[in-house]
DNA sequence: GCAGTTTTGGACAGCGCTATCCTAAATGCC
DNA sequence: GGCATTTAGGATAGCGCTGTCCAAAACTGC
């Protein structure tokens, strides 16, 4: 037996059951567009009007469906937020501090986990920009050619994290690396260190501007030798910190002071200088990078150089913000710095 | 001068400029509706012509309008993920986890932070649900009844991380903090301490559990003395850690030994015993939770209960995956285990 | 070879919202 | 008061995709 048709004026499909805009509208007794403009104030509507539509939104319990809007302007409420890794607690703190800065202002955030691997950042590029998102914060200023030119073809803001150029229309906050190992670097030397190792991990592309900064404050004081770098690709670690450490005293014992790339490999190697009864700062100092959470708290507390990574997030977000409601700008490049935390490992 | 009419024709509408599914079809020689389903795969379709229109959405470099399809079909590709704290590397693990499994199933992942704060929670989850997220996954089994509710209403599938009910249609996994807890109390007992006191911070559901644990042990062993419970509200750090221990040693002299409800705690414990020369495990044992990174590198190293985290994590996100797919899901609780781990600090 | 069943392509109508244009009323100006 | 100008509500038409129904083609079995 055959269906009869189901008559004309019978809604086909199911509707989700939620308050539409159309419900709201009903209710408040205008059209549909005066209500979405009423709930937005996209343009003048009489603040009678508004308060009905508002009542009679919050009657229905009414949610405006983010798909239908973000289709019909072409325009979302979602930030992509790429960062390298989500291991590290550097970009976890960075994460999160964006996080509690676009929240407030209604936008969501989707994050993309890169593991410092160009081909993965496209590809999520490619299949986030479809999403129309608002507006995109990414870490660091190494990209391929293939993401630099999606972004700039979808026309979506992008405030670059960590690093700063100082190329117009590159929007970033950040620090030079570089500056802040030379800095680190030279209080090595002002303590009287000559024979200064860097030891580093994962080898991004900041740990690689630490190293310059490491050889250009060792150069200017004549003490480089080129022995004395251990660039190491393995992710870094604690544990790793500790490995690398005994290595490096076995190889070169005459080494009076390691510059650890981050603080997880200097809190590592701490502990192993400890394990091994090798006296820290007097038989050789050790220093790290990012002041992340126990560095104070080792023994020694561990000197090191405090990157402004909450505060990088926060701005990054806020600058991302003006530029998505179409604000002007004017410092493209914000360096908020670092601060050498001395303390007793070196 | 008043501006003449467009032509009737002419596109109202400036398009995004990228390749529609229209045009998709268009090039391959078919109908969009014939491109759309042989690029779903959702209805058999003539293999030479999945090719054609693999072959024209290749070319155009077409990707789907993902609010375009949500809209359409009321179902997006985003799942929703909840965790209490970016500060704490357990759920930031869990995160990770849940991500690894569900990016290349094509699934996004929408992070929210609840702070453990139930009004944070339900708005997080208010707003996040209109949406229409595929899936939901959850941290704990807390909820607000208006969060429950809302979640049953919106008929997303939801999945819980870190416990476990046995609730028929509440899906789960995790594994019982009530052993682990009673577990490690009792390893401290045969180690032949008495003098057990429980340290714990930011108090959250599965901090108390564990609070339970350990009484339970101690009243079998007829030992539990209320005195040596340390139930401070703050969050967790290794500071905080520190203090706690410095301050139970003024207190309670004769403790033999800590239960830190957390690895960060007991790391920061350990330290300070270091600092104040307090023999670990001679004087007192210390122990802690979840077995977070560096525990295996402090001096001594941590006796702790492992919890699969990261294993959780998959796990759960695999669930989420059978559910959204409609799949049975025999095992709605899955109790993945915990591991004593001994090491040196007790 | 023919009725009955199973494919498989396509037409159509929205999903819920907003951009655009239009019109009527309100306002300003000499 | 008559005109131009501004203000504010509404009608209309999609945004790009998929659910639903339909019909023609391709199979079946006798």
């Amino acid at each position: 037996m055959k269906r009869s048709p189901l008559p004309i004026t019978a809604a086909r499909r199911r509707a989700t059951g939620r308050a539409t805009l159309n419900d709201v509208a009903l209710a408040a007794g205008v059209s549909a567009i005066t209500a979405s403009r009423a709930l937005r104030g996209a343009r003048a509507v009489d603040p009678v009007l508004v308060e009905k539509v508002r009542v009679a939104a919050q009657q229905l319990g009414y949610v405006p469906d983010p798909a239908a809007r973000a289709l019909a302007s072409s325009r979302s409420a979602h930030v992509v937020v790429l960062i390298p890794l989500l291991s590290n607690a550097l970009f976890v703190e960075l994460l999160d501090a964006v996080q509690h800065t676009l929240a407030p202002a209604g936008y969501q955030t989707l994050m993309g986990v890169t593991h410092y691997q160009t081909a993965e950042e496209d590809a999520l590029l490619r299949s986030y920009l479809a999403h129309r998102p608002a507006g995109l914060l990414v870490t660091g200023l190494d990209r391929s050619d293939a993401a630099r030119q999606m972004v700039l073809a979808s026309g979506v803001p992008c405030v670059h994290m960590m690093e700063i150029a100082s190329v117009p229309g590159v929007y970033g906050v950040g620090l030079s690396q570089i500056d802040a190992a030379r800095t680190l670097t030279e209080h090595l030397l002002q303590r009287g260190r000559r024979r200064i190792a860097y030891v580093a991990g994962q080898l991004d592309p900041r740990v690689m501007q630490r190293a310059e900064g490491y050889r250009a404050a060792l150069r200017a004081a004549g003490c480089y030798d080129p022995q004395l770098e251990v660039l190491d690709p393995a992710p870094t670690s604690m544990a790793q910190g500790g490995r690398l450490l005994e290595d490096l005293l076995v190889r070169h014992p005459d080494v009076d002071a390691v510059f650890f790339c981050n603080d997880d490999l200097a809190q590592g190697g701490l502990l192993a200088a400890l394990r091994l009864q090798v006296a820290v700062p007097q038989r050789i100092a050790i220093v790290g990078f990012n002041d992340l959470a126990g560095s104070d708290q080792m023994l020694p507390p561990l000197t090191t150089i405090r990157t402004p990574r909450a505060e990088i997030g926060t701005q990054a977000a806020g600058m991302l913000l003006a530029l998505m409601r179409g604000e002007a700008v004017l410092q493209s490049s914000v360096d908020l710095g670092f601060e050498l935390v001395v303390r007793n490992s070196s």
